[in-house]
DNA sequence: TGTTAGCACTCGAATTAAATGAGTGCTAAT
DNA sequence: ATTAGCACTCATTTAATTCGAGTGCTAACA
């Protein structure tokens, strides 16, 4: 059996419908609620069809259709491509201002939960092959240095330096103009080992002492890319929507957001294969977060300038708005892009 | 009326056994639970007595009772009054190690949260009072510098500074030379306007482009304390606890613990009143922080070396176990203390 | 052949009723 | 002052009942 045009507006009406009520939905309703004409009782075949095909279920027998994984999955896929053009609309983001890079995230990811009643993440912009702006490495006191590394889109980053021996001002002066002049406009992942394997050597006499410092500062440069900045909000939201809102369901949501780590998963996967023009949905199981396997995630990845790219998503529901979902991301894309164009 | 010794010990036990089960006690309980020999009878007449004068209640006719704010209040402060001289022990924490503070402190909450099963909260070392160790300004490029100010206990700022004019090698230099030693090893406290007044003056012709940069590195120096940095962790823990995971109450308490700087008030409050040797509890109402109002918080003032002053604080139900959490905030303080010798 | 009306049936949810029992207040005896 | 005893209260539990939305199936119809 296949899936004809009938079929799949029925299904379109019970995932509207489900997506509204939360409560399951059985033919006459939908027999009232869509434009083709149809009695209960048709409607009812059909849905004995769907539910063969695997796309809707019943929570139980005399009970209304639920929309299965499946059916979200088909809901979402065919609207998708109704909305892709738009999307493609959707602007870099230029954020070369002062503004703090993470005030600025929790700003949007706040803005986002309360505009779609949903929880939302945003995951700072991963600077991987971002081109280092700036090194410097200063002398705090006799035995401590601070490393200060500044690359593209204004991303600061400190490294405190442990010393042996004292070094002079010029020896730092040196290994200044040597890291600036080896590293600087370089990306991230142009800088690899045998790079610094050279440069290590280049320090010459110093090599033992000065090895520690040239590792703090590769350690500055890439560390924390493994630990992706994961911001959140509106995690209460999920109280909204009973089927989410059970003790046992709640405690791993929460947790989720708490700890946020566990989401990084989710923001490596949607970089990874950002296809779809940076916006993906994760429906139930699909999303590589267990903890959230009764939830519906959906990204967009937004891209700051030269390749540093990060995800922004809510999370909410199976039942939730997607089109509404879809629409609030790409607004804010626009609204972050006025904001820009103001400062500019 | 007045409060006995004997009431005294029947209240203990109602709290005690309350804090056990989380269930109105009756008479035939605490009969059988203390050790004063009484019928259930003379319980029952105690605690008409208890309850005249506000120390417990009931739910409704013909339940148990449960303790009220004011008995929760009695009872920790007895409770507290025997701990006392232990307390004082309480040892300093040093942390001039290269350790990032954020991430020991989110690790501490954890460690925390995961100890007592319930939330915790902890806020970063206020830097009130601490002293600037280090200042550089740097140029990255023609229109950009950056603020480095590192200050005692390795906590860093960095600040990017627009300037409209090009400034020399020169300068910068003069600058850095000039607010080092102006402003090198005073507390924050001491930089007030009439400093930063005078040090504008003192640039001289470069006053009015260099007013922006003063006012940057003030701004870096005393920015951010008004937004204190908490970090917590644990709030699915209470989701443990029936009486506080109805989504109502739960839906509040997580967005406190989401939306960290709700907890500031409750912050501020600690550091301004530390007395009782830095362990404080507030208990239901008491709380600055209504959206906790059915949780009791109870805090400890750490302090790190030089008045740098920061509060952790466990929060949990009312019925939260005053003895062990207090141990807890104790024994927490040792083992950073190990840690701290460890690394020395 | 596809659509529809009709009807018996199912089964979770809501409603009601009854039973339970922990706990109280009061009184009278110790 | 303490306690045993007893009648009473009332939330909670359990069971029985009703209710109704929704289904599947069949037979009639276009």
């Amino acid at each position: 059996m296949e899936i004809d045009a009938r079929k799949m507006k029925i299904l379109q009406a019970i995932v509207r419908n489900y997506l509204e009520t939360g409560e399951p939905v059985g033919s006459r309703t939908i027999s009232k609620y869509t434009d083709l004409n149809l009695s209960s009782a048709t409607i009812r075949n059909e849905m004995a069809d769907l539910e063969e095909l695997g796309y809707i279920l019943q929570p139980h027998t005399s009970a209304g259709r639920i929309p299965s994984d499946k059916g979200y999955r088909l809901y979402v896929d065919t609207m998708m491509a109704e909305k892709e053009q738009e999307v493609k609309e959707m602007k870099e983001l230029l954020l070369e201002k002062e503004e703090k890079m993470d005030a600025m995230l929790k700003r949007v990811a706040k803005v986002l939960a309360n505009d779609t009643n949903y929880a939302a993440m945003i995951s700072a912009p991963a600077v991987q092959g971002n081109k280092v702006k700036f090194i410097q490495l200063s002398r705090v006191d006799k035995h401590q240095l601070i490393a200060v590394i500044m690359v593209e889109g204004n991303i600061i980053k400190n490294n405190i330096i442990h010393v042996e021996d004292y070094l002079d001002d010029e020896t730092i002066l040196k290994l200044n103009i040597m890291l600036n002049s080896s590293l600087g406009g370089l990306s991230i992942s142009e800088i690899n080992l045998a790079m610094i394997a050279r440069l290590k050597q280049q320090a010459g006499v110093h090599e033992d002492i000065i090895s520690g410092v040239i590792d703090a500062v590769a350690d500055a440069i890439k560390g924390e890319d493994e630990e992706l900045e994961i911001y959140t909000s509106g995690a209460k939201n999920i109280f909204r929507y009973p089927e989410l809102a059970d003790n046992q369901k709640a405690s791993e949501i929460i947790d989720t957001f708490e700890e946020k780590q566990m989401l990084s998963s989710l923001v490596k996967e949607t970089l990874t294969n950002s296809d779809s023009h940076g916006i993906q949905v994760y429906i139930g199981e699909e999303s590589p977060v267990s903890a959230i396997r009764d939830c519906s995630v959906v990204t967009a990845t937004y891209e700051l300038g030269e390749g540093m790219r990060g995800t922004i998503g809510i999370i909410g529901p199976k039942r939730m708005d997607y089109e509404k979902v879809v629409d609030s991301l790409k607004g804010l894309m626009h609204q972050l892009d006025n904001l820009y164009d103001k400062k500019e």
